[in-house]
DNA sequence: ATTCTGACAGCAA
DNA sequence: TTTGCTGCCAGAA
């Protein structure tokens, strides 16, 4: 498990500084360039395996952080963009990944297996 | 307090 | 293979 710094949170009642939405934006911030996962994976390397929508709607409140995360590269299992409709412009987070080399048709992740980060296996 | 809604995922048909 | 249903749980209304 990861440390975790006690940036801002979007919760203004948060109690706890590294509650759950923090946990998502370190591991986030760890995918590496180029690469994705996925926002299972994300919820059962952070130990709760079911909560996955939490992870969505953690990065939905991301942009209240002051540091820069790349959710775009967080997309669901089958390697589909299936949150670009929250980054104002719906075609960004698909010209934010064209943009670290991934190649993007009809909103799917091409070899989604071979560009796929799982902070389980890789962080361990 | 209660109900509804998801940037999801697993499983049964 | 592709739907459809269910569990999940933090916010919003």
């Amino acid at each position: 498990m990861i440390k975790i710094k006690s940036w801002k949170m979007p919760r203004s009642k948060q109690k706890e500084p590294d509650d759950f939405f923090s946990k998502v934006y370190e591991v986030t911030n760890l995918i590496p360039y180029g690469r994705v996962t996925s926002y299972g994976a994300i919820a059962r390397y952070l130990g709760t395996g079911r909560s996955a929508r939490m992870v969505g709607w953690a990065l939905n409140a991301c942009h209240s952080n002051h540091d820069f995360i790349p959710a775009h590269r967080v997309v669901n299992r089958n390697g589909l963009l299936s949150g670009k409709h929250h980054f104002g412009n719906s075609t960004l987070m698909g010209q934010l990944l064209e943009n670290e080399g991934l190649i993007i048709e009809d909103d799917q992740i091409l070899n989604f297996r071979e560009k796929f980060w799982d902070p389980l296996t890789e962080l361990g």
